[in-house]
This record gives C-alpha cells, structure tokens and sequence, in this order.
RNA sequence: CGCGAGGUGGAGCAGUUCGGUAGCUCGCCGGGCUCAUAACCCGGAGGUCGCAGGUUCAAAUCCUGCCCUCGCAA
C-alpha cells in the first residue's frame, strides 16, 4: 500500500495528554514521519510556579521529535512553509490557527475532535455530551477551515457512553479510539484519496467550562447533578460547600426514595455509609468526596470523619 | 519567593489555643442474638502522634529545620 516512495510529512499539533495517543499512532505508521511537533508553551502550573512542560511535548522529546513551542502559530509560518508538509494533524493544540498558517500545512490540517459534529463544536465537547446526558458520541476528523470546528469531515466514529462514565474516562476512550482513524484519515487524504463532506445537521456549542459552571445547586433535580459530577470529573470537579469549606464531589449516584419536605441540600442521612443529599427532585448519594486541602475519599470515611448528617451543602 | 489547609492504630476525624493517663465514628478479629440485615449486644488486637533536633520534671501539644499530601489561583 506503499503508494509513493517517500513518506507522508505530516507536522503535529497539539497539547495535553488526549493528543498523545494520536501523535504516537503518526510515529507508528512507517508511511509518515514527522518532522515538527509544534505544541503551547510551558507554563507555571500547580502550586509555586513550577513551569510545566505539556504531555504532548513529553512525548515529542522523548521520541525524539524536533519541538516548537510559539506563543502564536504565526511565528511558525516560515518554518512550516520551509518543511514542505504534506499536510498537518491537529489534536487539542489550544490556540485558534489563523488563516495564513491554514495555508501552509500542505494539503491541509486535518482535526481530530471529540464528539459527532456539528453536535458540540467548542473546547469542552466530551463534558458537554455528558452534561447533555446523550447516549452515543465519537469521534471527528475534519479539515480546519476559519470557522471553530465548521470544516469539512473526512471521518467519524461513534461509541455509546457507558454507565457512569466520567468526562476523564471518555476522553481518555475517544483519544485511544480516535488515533487510528485520524491516522487513517490524513493520510489517505493527504494522497488525495479521501475527499471531505460538507457538516451536516444542526450544530451544538462546547464552550470552556470554569469552575463556577461546576458549582452545584441542590435545587436541580438529582439526575441533571449527578450527570453534572461525571461531566466535571476529573477537572475542574463538581463542588459544593460543607461547613463553609469547598467540598469536591468525584463521584455521586441517583438514590430513590428521598422525598419532598427537606431542604435542596441538606444531608437526610446515610446510604451504605455514604451520605445522601437531597436534591430538587430525588436525592444524590456522595460516593467519593474530596475537602478542601485533603486527598480524595470515599463518601463513607468522609461521614465518619466530618458527620455530615443534618448538615446543609452548598451554603456559605 | 503566588494564597491556603493538613500529616494522630487499617480508613476518616477530635485532641494542639492554655504541655500532665491516646479519644470519636468506622473497619478488623473472637463470641452472642436474630428468619434476616452494611442491624444490635459483649470482648479483643492494633499507635516510635510525618522525620530530626531543641526547651522542660514531663511534649501529639511549645521552638527550629526538613520531608510528604492536598485545596485555590494561573
């Protein structure tokens, strides 16, 4: 299936660990090589202003890929242009690429994007799919145009979200799933053998969720919260508060037969040891909680710790 | 030098302000009770109180240094 003698040259965009699985499936593929991986700058991250190099870069280094870090891709655009691509793959890169960049990449740079589109074009797809309490989802590769995630598509691939999935375990899923079809996708597209069809249907947004979209108000009804905990679990978590101190919830499950009477919020009492809140509608058991300035725990050590029973979550 | 919380039997916490007998809710082991239970009763094991040094008749508690974990912010 070696079409030409040379390999494809396919340059790298991207960043945070989801976008190694599909630079390593590039490196794989005796019929690519890379010659650039261009991903953010390393940035002070965590506490006391530790410069963090990103996964992506890790993974460049340590394959020993030539590594460029701009603050705009713009920078690039001699390098990129010198390279002669033949085309470019872009995972998670996290800066907008400008037209002039768009033109340089060959035949073109090809997306790897985690949800059906047009359905939740933006940054956060994977936690709004989940927030969405949708039942099937997938993978995207599509050719970058101006527009945010609107180009063409070359490949898709769907999987049912599974039973208590969380944004972390999905992503994770679609990154592993999704290597192998970009691969597969820019590459025959890079030969010109694969051509892209126009977005079909009605589009959905994704933007960037922050940590006080990820505050939860009891007065919702319990299955809307406890898609909320899996939809911002790992980051930046579900919270709420507890004894006027920030308490995360990694993990919650929809309890029945909690009624009306209580107050959204407040601590009814104890489910296989672990506390049950009341909700808008229904109640929520707290499986694996987390208070401010200590390590996660299971939500049965946390109420014999802190005997959370009476209490009310979520004031102060 | 970004702000902050914490390290106490296997788990989660209290005790530290004001030095003086290791406490609570669980778990574990053994026994009892019940048709039955993540129920109840009785008994038991398990801790150099993160590490090192200092003060003191006496340190989990006060002083100094170090190690480790975590929340916020970016």
């Amino acid at each position: 299936m070696s079409a030409a003698g040379a390999p494809l040259r396919i340059a790298f965009f991207g960043t945070p660990a989801p976008a190694v699985p599909s630079l390593q499936a590039l490196l794989a593929d005796p019929e690519v090589t890379v010659p650039l991986v261009v991903t953010n700058p390393d940035r002070p991250s965590g506490r006391g202003h530790r410069l963090a190099a990103p996964p992506v870069k890790e993974a460049a280094v340590a394959a020993g890929l030539r590594v460029r870090q701009p603050r705009r891709p713009r920078e690039l655009l001699e390098e990129l242009r010198d390279e002669r691509l033949d085309a470019c793959a872009v995972v998670a890169y996290g800066s907008l690429l400008p037209a002039d960049v768009l033109a340089v990449g060959g035949r073109g740079f090809v997306n790897l994007h985690f949800s059906l589109l047009p359905a939740w074009r933006g940054a956060a797809p994977v936690s709004h799919t989940l927030l969405a309490g949708e039942r099937r989802t997938g993978v995207t590769c599509f050719v970058l145009d101006e527009g945010m995630d609107t180009g063409a598509v070359l490949a898709r691939e769907q999987t049912d979200v599974r039973p208590g999935e969380t944004a972390g375990e999905l992503t994770e899923r679609l990154a592993v799933m999704g290597a192998p079809a970009l691969v597969d996708a820019i590459t025959r597209f890079a030969r010109g053998e694969l051509v892209a069809e126009p977005q079909v249907g009605e589009a959905s947004y994704a933007p960037k969720l922050s940590p006080d979209d990820a505050r939860l108000d009891w007065h919702q009804p319990a299955e809307g919260l406890a898609r909320a905990v899996r939809a911002f679990n790992p980051v930046p978590g579900a919270h709420t508060t507890f004894a006027g101190e920030r308490l995360k919830i990694h993990r919650a499950r929809v309890v029945e037969g909690v009624t009306g009477e209580r107050a959204p919020g407040e601590v009814v009492g104890l489910e296989a040891g672990a506390p049950v809140v009341v909700c808008g509608t229904g109640g929520l058991r707290l499986d694996e909680v987390q208070p401010a300035g200590k390590a996660r725990m299971d939500g049965a050590a946390f109420a014999n710790g802190y005997r959370p029973v009476g209490a009310r979550l979520g004031e102060a």
